[in-house]
DNA sequence: TTGACATATGCCGATATGGACATATATTTG
DNA sequence: CAAATATATGTCCATATCGGCATATGTCAA
């Protein structure tokens, strides 16, 4: 076998650091192409590449307008990405070490108690 | 030029489905690459691939334990990620468009009540 | 219709990757 | 030390990409 397909999903095309940028340009307001060709300040071939990407994970739309195609954020796509990682977040929120400390103590205490009683 | 190095940061490592579950695996309790690998089913030294890319980006620590490492789960490295993701909240969320309404109405009472003012 | 402008695609080259396998490295035991 | 157990690595393969370039497709204006 081999290398598994990675612009399928929001994970993978989030990965993509250009990819990211677009879609923080897209924040607010609908962009055409060359503008984002222009402000990342790649081609425009590859900016309609990563934009293709962008659109088959569903993470941002097109809509014609004239002669131009404006891209627009679709945030919800976003989601899964969010839900995934927010499941870590007591890990490294600095509360959880102390709610950690906390029961450490507690443990200790009620082992002390059980011993007493 | 070519194609850009992707296991070089937190959003590139999580991009693999495989070493997500890694992560996921790891929540609470470290674990030995074995149990990992038999938990995911997928061989040792693939195992161990996903680990080394996974310890590279800051996203485990390693503990030698006799013959076997434990793997845990260095969390803060999420952070990132989260951090990024989270600053699209607001364009997914359900309360973005009725505060967004909300608002489109208080402008209209102002403007009304201005008028009348 | 022709020309200018905006985008999307196809093709090629260089390289990064995931996976399987075999094997090297360590550590613990007998 | 030798065998067993636990991991890490190197190599090979097939394929997925990213990027550049040339070019096809589509749209609007004169």
């Amino acid at each position: 076998m081999a290398r598994a397909a990675t612009t399928s999903d929001a994970f993978n095309a989030v990965a993509e650091p250009q990819r990211r940028r677009i879609l923080v340009l897209l924040k607010g307001r609908e962009r055409p192409v060359n503008e984002l060709a222009r402000a990342l300040r790649i081609t425009q071939p590859r900016t309609s590449k990563h934009l293709r990407v962008l659109r088959e994970v569903g993470l941002v739309r097109v809509r014609e307008a004239g002669q131009q195609r404006l891209y627009g954020l679709e945030a919800r796509g976003l989601q899964p990405v969010h839900e995934w990682v927010i499941g870590f977040e007591q890990y490294w929120n600095e509360n959880f070490d102390r709610l950690n400390e906390y029961v450490k103590k507690l443990q200790q205490k009620e082992h002390a108690d059980g011993k007493r009683s």
